[in-house]
DNA sequence: TGAAATGTTGGGGCG
DNA sequence: ACGCCCCAACATTTC
């Protein structure tokens, strides 16, 4: 039989794999490959986090199949290009991938499928990524959900397909294909190498995911609890293995489930965050514009303002506070922020600073080694307030309370930014507010070795309320 | 998955 | 003992 091509994309691993069991079961003889289509993907390229990950999670991919006596075959360049020439090189009798639901993908992905389709070529696309595809849920009107609580309701009573394991037998093509050595690609910086913090925290690929997982389902008892403390480890750590697809939310879904009975909230905490993640697929899947535009037309005409030099600042984790600038720090270090101080970052650029939330979310695609287009864009149009089911205008975190309350000890503070180590907890969130006998046994110059506070933090939430106020209806009298 | 302002209550100090 | 005041502590409303 003529070979049929597993077309890996976002799902990086073997388990669960619905796309390689179909080719499994097919009979015919398979060819695993990965195309690096950086032209399709335009603006949304990958980002440099990203890309680190991706070499690592292409390696691991590669060693797994090269186990089982396979190997993944990659390829550079417009897929709409690429896939055909491999198709025609082996003469492949069929492609199957796992669905993609960015919109330069689904366009890309349509095209192709009738391209194929035109060619003789059996094509199957398969659910991998999500609980329940975007299509497959909606409001009782018929429309796309727009507010989370509904959603969670109407996606909570669905049966979750139960995760497959790896194919029992696979059998591979065995003729020459030319690709290109990972090296080559050079998705790895080399100097500087800014990567270098990453690796003691994330091991890239289907094995990790699974030990991460392992990890945290011992942890996960504290999980309604603690996941808000980006002191502790508390929450999975698994959206990069999600977002790369080395683990499917089913898997994760179903891992709860079986510990339902010995966890305080039967695990529905967790779940729910699956969900959100799941939102954030239908938000984009039916506005595509997710990333780019506010969802909110009401937004179109705001004032947001351009300040390069708080942009800097805040990207640098040097805004001068201290809750903000660890999680900027954090993220610049290990590729990741804990999700509450996301929020809080998120917070600060876009009400106290007044900058656009699209600048926010560029800075994460390209830092974040668990950038995703749905998350991403739908998360920080959630905190601006301009997306769906968004936060309300006058929700502004205050840093320092959020600080505060979320990080007591100032642990997570001293370790991204070691100036304020010397600082007590009671005065570690608002160093500029410290007594001077305080700042002088830590060693702390403000504005000399820790900036001043870029912004007034009552004269930003001040300013941020009037502006969003402005844009408010009418109120009724 | 807010924060700040404003309102209410009740205990304790004190004349 | 009583009334007054202060002010935590908590609740409500407003942004």
């Amino acid at each position: 039989m003529s070979p049929i091509i597993v077309w890996f994309r976002q799902d990086l691993r073997l388990a669960d794999n619905p796309a390689l069991a179909h080719a499994a079961a097919s009979g015919r003889p398979l060819l695993c490959l990965y195309i690096l289509d950086d032209e399709t993907s335009g603006r949304w390229r990958f980002g440099g986090a990203s890309r680190w990950w991706l070499d690592e999670s292409l390696a691991a991919l590669g060693r797994e199949l090269a186990l089982l006596g396979g190997r993944l075959v990659l390829r550079r360049g417009p897929a709409e290009k690429i896939l055909p020439a491999v198709v025609r090189e082996i003469s492949a009798g069929a492609v199957v991938w796992n669905r993609c639901y960015e919109p330069y993908a689904v366009a890309r992905d349509t095209a192709l499928k009738t391209h194929l389709a035109n060619a003789g070529i059996e094509t199957k696309s398969c659910n991998a990524a999500l609980l329940v595809e975007p299509w497959q849920i909606a409001t009782k009107a018929g429309a796309p959900f727009r507010v989370f609580t509904p959603f969670w309701k109407a996606l909570r009573q669905r049966e979750v397909t139960r995760p497959a394991p790896v194919p029992r037998t696979l059998t591979f093509f065995a003729g020459t294909v030319a690709g290109d050595a990972l090296a080559a690609w050079r998705l790895a910086p080399i100097a500087p190498n800014w990567a270098d913090g990453f690796r003691p925290h994330w091991a890239p690929g289907e094995a990790g995911a699974a030990a991460k997982l392992d990890d945290f389902l011992i942890r996960a008892v504290d999980y309604p609890d603690l996941r808000d403390r980006p002191d502790l480890v508390a929450t999975s750590r698994l959206s990069p293995h999600l977002h790369w697809g080395e683990i499917s939310p089913r898997q994760a879904w179903h891992a709860i489930r079986a510990k339902t009975y010995e966890l305080p909230d039967d695990g529905e905490k967790y779940l729910s965050e699956l969900a959100w993640r799941e939102f954030a697929y239908h938000l984009l899947y039916h506005f595509p514009t997710l990333p780019d535009e506010p969802l909110d037309a009401g937004f179109a005409e705001f004032p947001w303002t351009d300040d390069p030099a708080a942009f800097e600042a805040w990207s640098k984790g040097q805004t001068g506070i201290p809750i903000v600038d660890a999680g900027m720090r954090e993220l610049w270090q290990t590729g990741w922020m804990h999700n509450r101080v996301r929020m809080i970052v998120a917070s600060f650029l876009t009400k106290h600073l007044l900058i656009p939330w699209q600048r926010g979310e560029a800075w994460f695609w390209d830092t974040l080694l668990d950038a995703d287009l749905a998350n991403n864009a739908a998360g920080w149009q959630w905190v601006a307030g301009c997306g769906a089911d968004a936060a309300p205008f006058f929700r502004i975190f205050n840093p320092v309370l959020q600080g505060e309350k979320f990080d007591p000890e100032g642990d997570y503070v001293r370790r991204f930014v070691p100036e304020l180590t010397g600082l007590p907890a009671r005065h570690i969130h608002r160093p500029w507010q410290a007594p001077a006998i305080a700042l002088a046994e830590a060693g702390l110059r403000p504005g000399r070795n820790y900036p001043l506070p870029v912004v007034d933090l009552a004269a930003g939430r001040a300013r941020a309320l009037a502006a969003f106020r402005a844009r408010q209806p009418a109120r009724k009298r």
